[in-house]
DNA sequence: TTTGCGGAAATACCATGTTGCTTGCCTGAC
DNA sequence: GTCAGGCAAGCAACATGGTATTTCCGCAAA
């Protein structure tokens, strides 16, 4: 049985006559004899009872006339419906993002999408930079919202920046180093460092250590926690200190002290990261809104 | 678009592989692939992200799956669906009934075409012996079950009698006639007759009117009613006798009392009435359960 | 790094089957 | 008898599906 079977079908039902059919669908008059015909013969009974000079569909053909229908209309609106996803006017995207990075950016960056593809779903995941790049390459997300990989990750990645933040030195208010207007990596260094968890994030560790070695010193880990939040909590209690970017500012309120790093470090840089190889419109059209939101990306 | 472009997307979408879905479709796997491109092609959009060792489903792609699965799913069901009613085993039958021919059947006949038919919607349709023809005739009704049209009447239309009746006479307790244990219709005559409206059922006038004819008398018509409740109300009311079918003995408990004629009337005949042309499996069946169903055909 | 190799899809081309057209016949109604 | 309408037969065209072949890309070994 073929969907032609139920065009021919339902033209004839409609019309209670098989010639008037033929020229609506514009076939012959004995083609769609044939055709219905066949589809009795294949379903195994009639679907209209014949005289010389007419049709009149069974009971069966009756019931059978307005199922065909609904089998036609939906075939028409399935195609419609995934061309819609195809041209990514609607759908669902997968996007991971890192909370403490896109504090700022994040709700703009919604509203800004959702305004213009109010049909499309997002779907946000709070992952570590670590899952964002396996989730990409398994196509679980589509987008992340992230700090720029090094290099050798960004194998197959793209990456557009879409904010830089400076490096700074989260205090508790009542730490001695809080009065500080400026503090260096030496300074630091002695205190108890908090910060993220060595698993799910291997290059903050690698990059940290890094950043001591090059003043000859080691960074004092203290604690490690899953996420921006923890880390400002442990702060706040006066555990410790934690190099943070800057785009915590707006959720530490006055718990902690952000002082700035004397000399500066190498600002983060925040972008949305995918798959050179995946085209889906979806996710263009997402970078596509993330970048041209004309976010600051200077320092801040 | 055809389902079978839906089958075979289908099928390599599930197995996301050409070849093996070419095997379980027992094709080759170029006929797969052409239709795949031609329904993308008719589409407008791609499926699936070939790369040259497997295809991935695009997004749309993932959805037109949904769709195309239920698509062919309906489609199977569609043809189930109408081929329960075609065997007779579910769907709807119109029977159109005579209320006061029917009291004594009708219950017993539902019960047991509904215990055999569980799946069927039976329809009834409270109608006079006229408007049953014409709906007949026009396959609002399937079955009707009313009293035997005379033979003219009678063309096109098969019958099977289940019931016969014998003519009684109907009267007031407090009437004077109420005594007796037989009535003659020349007895009757004189009287104040009550009957069936002339609209809907000028079968009834002539048949009266030639009942008494045979006897040298005209009827005495002094109201018209729509059906048999209506002329048991005026009877108990005292205006007037009526010539009524027996059947009408168990709804009429006292209120009315039911008189043998002398000389005995021909009996009425009721039976089940339907198109000889229509072959719907369900009428057929109704009729059975009808003549199986085993009710005594003797004049009451 | 390069070079085969292997697996899988795409392409080319051909045969067959199916669809659809034309013609002609049959039936029932007017 | 004529006409409308459906059905059957025969034929042409096309679409489907098959076989053989090519292409593509990943992977392993030199």
């Amino acid at each position: 049985m073929e969907l032609r079977h139920l065009r021919y079908f339902a033209a004839v039902a409609e019309e209670e006559n098989v010639s008037r059919a033929a020229l609506k669908l514009h076939v012959s008059q004995p083609g769609i004899s044939r055709q219905i015909r066949d589809l009795e013969a294949e379903i195994g009974f009639p679907l209209f009872e014949r005289s010389a000079k007419a049709l009149r569909l069974t009971a069966a053909g009756k019931v059978f006339l307005t199922e065909a229908w609904e089998v036609l209309l939906h075939a028409t609106a399935a195609v419609k419906k995934a061309r819609e996803v195809a041209k990514g006017r609607s759908g669902e995207i997968h996007v991971g993002y890192a909370p403490s990075l896109t504090v700022q950016i994040l709700p703009l960056l919604l509203r800004a999408f959702q305004g213009e593809f109010p049909q499309v779903r997002v779907a946000l995941h709070d992952l570590s930079s670590e899952e964002m790049l396996t989730q990409l390459g398994s196509r679980k997300l589509q987008v992340a919202l992230t700090v720029r990989p090094p290099a050798k990750l960004l194998r197959g990645l793209a990456f557009v920046e879409l904010a830089r933040y400076a490096m700074v030195v989260a205090v508790a208010p009542g730490h001695r180093l809080a009065k500080l207007k400026a503090i260096t990596l030496a300074q630091v260094a002695p205190e108890p460092l908090i910060g993220l968890n060595r698993k799910d994030y291997p290059e903050y560790h690698a990059e940290t250590k890094k950043l001591f070695a090059a003043i000859g010193r080691k960074p004092n880990f203290a604690e490690e926690h899953e996420g921006g939040t923890g880390i400002v909590a442990a702060v706040e209690a006066g555990r410790g200190l934690a190099l943070v970017p800057s785009s915590l500012a707006c959720i530490v309120g006055t718990r902690v002290k952000l002082i700035p790093l004397k000399p500066a470090l190498p600002p983060i840089r925040m972008g949305a990261l995918w798959l050179k190889e995946n085209n889906a419109e979806l996710m263009k059209k997402f970078v596509a809104a993330a970048t041209s939101a004309g976010f600051d990306s200077k320092p801040v």
